[in-house]
DNA sequence: GTGGTCTAGACCACC
DNA sequence: GTGGTCTAGACCACA
């Protein structure tokens, strides 16, 4: 995980916890690193992953319980699939068609480079 | 042209010109509306303004006649083609496709999403 | 640091950092002051300066972390380098000669002159 | 003679004809181009030339004859040399010097471009 | 008329 | 605290 990337690092935080929730990596009630921890292990401010933390506690994808530490909430995985969902339909399909028509590119051709990405 | 919050007006400025050279609107060698001219059509600031056409003259799109205005530069096509498949190759789909297998879409389902847009 | 008024402010601020990197007074990831700092410092407004480092950022001659600061990047010395000969070799260089052509004058006035100035 | 240059172009008009007085090829009492034919020959505008002949005339290097044209002036040799070697001396040379040793060049190096000039 | 630079000051997101 | 964007308005050189 590297930062050198355009998006803030705390979403880019929030990003890598909703993935691995969408993996099935992490689950109901699975408790997840401290704030600390993950500050140290990324190189990153605490305050940052704290307000990683706030944004996903906000959105209910995990819960805090005092002096303990965060956990992953009750139903986690379906609130993330629709908040991915919803951003990923408004956001990124519109301008990624657009994309392709201006680039004269195919499905076709996203296929093609799905298949060499695996290979 | 009316600005999203996300993107800077700048930036958004600069794609909707790349956008006319890959639809063939502009040529080589047509001029641009002056910084002035921009300003108050889109009603915002020369500077704002400035900042665009100085990105796309600093990439070789467009140039500049003193005291008389911006063209289109030579080769502004392909260079524009390749400045947006660059981009669109290396940060676009990746995620895109990342985003695909997250949420167990098929390339099958982009297609539709772009027919329906169609109708 | 004075600003003569042929070349603009922005420019002068960045053939200092290009000329310290040259001298080895800054060094790969050394951080550099922040824009504000700049600005008081040399009692010019922070947009100017900030013009200044995105100039060297997009040269890639300084990066930026987010929230903490600019940095020299990895490399700055022979970039810098490379610049600042093929700025000398183009543009200097054969006009100096013309001029040197023109005016009758030989190589061994100049070293004269430069043995002037170190006295 | 292109106009890309960063240098105004009345300006580069104006060295255009120093540089003819000082090969000799334009003389006293000599009768240069009208400011309509350089105009049409530069492809420029008459106002541009227009300058470049109201700022030779300002430093008595050419004079006016109403109604005739423009001609090179008594003395044209010796002030134009004054006036390009103060400026060659005062401002070139010395970033020039400054600009060999960042860059740790020699005289040498100079002549050496010089000779490669030749061939 | 054209671009180009600069200031002053504001507001924002982010660390 | 950091950078980044934007506005408003000014001034300048140039064509």
């Amino acid at each position: 995980m590297d930062f050198n990337n355009k998006k803030s690092i705390y979403l880019q935080i929030v990003d890598y916890f909703l993935e691995r929730i969408l993996r099935l990596e992490l689950k109901e009630n699975d408790r997840i690193a401290s704030v600390r921890e993950i500050a140290v292990r990324l190189e990153v401010n605490p305050n940052t992953v704290m307000r990683s933390y706030s944004y996903l506690q906000d959105k209910d994808i995990i819960f805090n319980k005092r002096g303990i530490g965060y956990f992953i909430a009750v139903g986690a995985f379906d609130k993330t699939l629709d908040l991915k969902k919803e951003e990923f339909l408004k956001e990124e399909v519109p301008s990624f068609i657009k994309m392709m028509h201006l680039l004269k590119m195919q499905c076709s051709d996203i296929e093609n480079l799905q298949n060499n990405l695996k290979n």
